[in-house]
DNA sequence: ACCTGAACACCGTTCAAGT
DNA sequence: ACCTGAACACCGTTCAAGT
């Protein structure tokens, strides 16, 4: 194989191609309407290339929003401090990571929970959410066996995590959260009443 | 004017029709690609007639949109119980009210947060978010009076309430609240976390 | 085995023309 | 003043044909 002038007929990885030019496109233009054609278009093939390597436009959209999870777990776990004096000192660093992601990758987020079709179709994309949701489950585990956090119920209390922080992330992404409308810092205000509920009560506080 | 026996040329309230067609479509259609086409074809009129209304399609969502919110507003009001003994017994019922009003709803309570478009080009979408936000505000602030609640913030505390009752409620649309994953009674779960960050603290607990 | 081009049934939007 | 029909530039998806 010499180098070739022109584009090769077959494209080598298209599959991988079209992935990481919708990441891209994603990343890049905002508010962009998601579309098949597009993406051929930028990766320099034909509009039905794609099909080659996806059943439909659901099914890339669904491997975008498992790419979306995976990363999204990466960036909790390298959130999470070496040694945690308090349950506050774990909470907030996360807490920051999980929502900079999704100010960061706004349209990559929405992808994540708005792939609808894909959820009904597999159980992919919710193993991958789910395991988002256990590094906070873990995370609350082992404050609650420190003695640091409440003993209740821990996956309620992971549930009432995961949705604080989502729609904070969500809210923050949708431009809800102006701090002339809803207060200065309206995340760390946030957080510290999701720490409230979580910590063991301090009557003082 | 007698009765006409054929559809009119003139539709009377064509716009009205339009909403209300959507409305209707957005209830019973799941997973419904929005499109102007279909509410045009189903309100009897051709596919340009809704142009004479809206100037176009986002136009029509953002309306739909306030609508949502509004009536989001007026679910809670209605839900509020007259003379609350506690503060639980307070945010228990609205919690649960906008949580169905989601779950009840998922494609317009979808619509409302995602007419980002909209949101770019006017402010009265955000007005009427924020209206639904005033109530919460409103709630947590007489709990503050009344010294059933922490005293922080309050922004923050509604933030975060309003944070998680969103991300409750989304979660629930998008099916990843299934017991088997994320614990049973998830709901009602998270509510309790959400209470305790906003309760005054007892050391007992 | 992998890609292209034409084709089909859809959209949103515009605009001259009808009532 | 309000609505229609044809038209344009797009989509997603399919499929025979090319390499």
């Amino acid at each position: 194989m010499q180098a070739t002038p022109h584009r090769p007929y077959h494209h080598g990885d298209l599959r991988r191609a079209i992935i990481e030019t919708a990441l891209d496109m994603l990343r890049t233009e905002k508010d962009w309407q998601f579309t098949l054609r597009e993406v051929a278009r930028r990766a320099g093939v034909s509009h039905a290339a794609p099909y080659k390597h996806f059943p439909d436009r659901t099914a890339l959209l669904v491997e975008l929003a498992m790419i979306g999870f995976d990363r999204l777990r990466e960036a909790l776990l390298d959130a999470k401090p070496e040694a945690p004096r308090s349950l506050l000192e774990e909470i907030t660093p996360i807490s920051l990571a999980y929502v900079a992601f999704g100010t960061d990758n706004p349209a990559l987020y929405r992808l994540m929970f708005s792939a609808e079709e894909g959820r009904a179709v597999g159980m992919h994309l919710d193993q991958r959410a789910l395991a988002v949701f256990e590094v906070v489950l873990d995370m609350l585990g082992r404050g609650q066996a420190a003695g640091t956090i409440r003993k209740r119920p821990v996956r309620g209390q992971a549930t009432a995590a995961w949705a604080l922080i989502h729609g904070i992330t969500l809210l923050a992404i949708d431009g809800l959260l102006v701090p002339e409308k809803v207060g200065s810092a309206p995340l760390e205000a946030a957080i510290a009443t999701l720490v409230d509920g979580l910590a063991i009560p301090q009557p003082n506080t």
